[in-house]
RNA sequence: GGCCCGGUGGGAGAGAGGCUAUCCAGCGGAUUGCAAAUCCGUGUACAGCGGUUCGAAUCCGCUCCGGGCCUCCA
């Protein structure tokens, strides 16, 4: 079975077969670090967090690396503002990101380079390209010539020329080209800085991931994904750097990029107000419902961000676990393999809404089965293919039970006592009784379901 | 202005020349003490107009509408 990804390269699905099998690379841009991750911060994260276990099924070392970005305009603003060095605003806001991340099951990369961590190497780089002719100083800054690389915006599919026409912003006087992007620049003394050959600075955005890439995983990675925004000038100026700097060797053989989150079918922004941060989501919602919506969609078509829609989410996942809760006393193959529809589906350019498809189609079996051997098969294919987009790997029990999200809601043991009550109704026919019950329950929000087995129950 | 995406049934969302996507909601039935869950069945869907074709949501052209990027952005 082979994987199709869509190359943003070349604008179309290609087989993906890494340089070297015994060492599949993969980097993805992570967060800047100076405030909670918000949800469109969380679909990379997830998305490519499925990428990287679907990778992880097919070849044995796959090695992951997630930047952060500590060094930032926005960074420094915030700790001005607050009074405060840079490291704590950092500091703070890369814990909470990987707790949210942690709580939506995104796997933590291997590596997790820090900007800061790499400003020598990000000096040695800029070196080489003054040498290479590449790149110049001018007034304190270090510029990368764009002109001088005559494949630039060739992922982003923009001639040179158009560069020019489309520029909204006031060219700097110090460049010599309009397109020429900053390496470096200088720093005042209330300023983060680093002392360099062009006296105390600091890193412009984009060479920390060319810098980081090469040093963590080398001169030629098989995968780097991030969002659509960042095709341009972003990605392009990596391409620019990394290529210049290597002698024309491949930089990125995948460029893959997720399409952007929606807020009730507008940007998210801070003028609008209606920036969605993952950590408040949280409060009253699971993190698996929150992934599941993000994944109900293509990584690639952009995504509406409802409130309905998390609703659905977690009604599907109800109907996920409802089916393994039906199998709970099944016992699972030790090494079942993912399904294999819901494989293909995944392999297809990581078609998440189609391989929830073949889950739920799983699902409807699952329900009908009677042989014991079909219910062992689909439910272990469930929980392995669900392991895949990092789902359904909690005990159903505890999903139909779990009441962190409302303190005020009914303690488990006052549940059962309640129901323990209405069965002898029941027993007794005192149906009048037995239904008082489940009314009163049913109003503190606990649905019950009487089966062969006994009764339970889960919270609405 | 340049480049690039989209518009699918009440909602979400796949598919990409002929074959039920799926989920939620609705309706009918089975089941149930009644329910719930579940199962079975059920919907005038593919923005519009032309064209290609035996056959078009799917390919081509045009039109309308929406969105993104154009050196802050996931």
């Amino acid at each position: 079975m082979t994987l199709q990804l869509y190359n943003t390269l070349n604008r179309r699905k290609e087989k993906f077969v890494p340089v070297n099998p015994d060492r599949v690379t993969m980097y993805v841009c992570g967060p800047t670090v100076y405030s909670y991750a918000h949800i469109g911060n969380a679909r990379p994260a997830v998305v490519f967090d499925v990428l990287l276990r679907l990778l992880r099924h097919h070849w044995s070392n796959v090695i992951f690396a997630r930047n952060i970005t500590d060094i930032d305009d926005k960074i420094n603003a915030a700790a001005a503002e607050q009074g405060i060095d840079i490291s704590e605003i950092t500091a703070k806001y890369e814990k909470i990101y990987l707790e949210d991340m942690a709580s939506l099951g995104v796997i933590p990369p291997d590596i997790d380079p820090h900007a800061t961590d790499h400003i020598p190497e990000m000096i040695a780089m800029m070196e080489k390209l003054i040498a290479k002719g590449h790149a110049y100083t001018a007034d304190g800054h270090v510029l990368f010539h764009v002109p001088s690389f005559d494949d630039y915006g060739k992922l982003s599919k923009r001639g040179q020329d158009e560069l020019l026409a489309g520029a909204r912003v006031d060219v700097a006087p110090y460049k010599k080209d309009p397109s020429d992007f900053i390496l470096w620049k200088p720093s005042t003394p209330g300023l983060p800085g680093w002392d360099s050959p062009w006296g105390r600075g600091r890193p412009g955005w984009h060479l920390e991931c060319s810098c980081m890439i090469e040093k963590h995983l080398g001169s030629t990675i098989d995968i780097h994904g991030g969002g659509a925004d960042l095709v341009f000038p972003h990605h392009e100026n990596e391409i620019a750097q990394s290529t210049c700097v290597s002698e024309g060797e491949d930089f990125v053989r995948f460029w893959l990029h997720n399409g952007f989150v929606n807020v009730d079918r507008e940007k998210m922004s801070k003028s609008v107000g209606n920036v969605l941060l993952v950590h408040d989501l949280l409060k009253n919602t699971s993190g698996e419902a929150i992934r599941l919506a993000l994944l109900n969609a293509h990584y690639r078509q952009p995504l509406d961000w409802t409130d309905d829609g998390l609703v659905q989410a977690k009604r599907m996942l109800d109907r996920l676990y409802g089916a393994l809760r039906k199998l709970e006393d099944t016992e699972v193959t030790i090494g079942t393999k993912p399904n294999a529809n819901f494989l293909a589906a995944l392999n297809d350019d990581l078609n998440t809404p189609k391989a929830l498809a073949t889950l739920f189609d799983l699902a409807r079996k699952a329900n009908s089965a009677n042989d014991i051997a079909d219910k062992r098969r689909i439910k272990s294919e469930l929980i392995a293919s669900g392991q895949l987009l990092g789902i359904l790997q909690a005990d159903p029990e505890e999903w139909f039970s779990a009441k962190e999200y409302d303190e005020t809601a009914l303690d488990i043991s006052h549940i059962n006592k309640l129901i323990e009550a209405r069965q002898t109704a029941k027993a007794s026919k005192d149906y009048a009784e037995a239904d008082r019950i489940r009314n009163e329950l049913t109003a503190q929000g606990i649905l019950l379901e009487d089966g062969q087995d006994g009764t339970k129950w889960r919270r609405a």
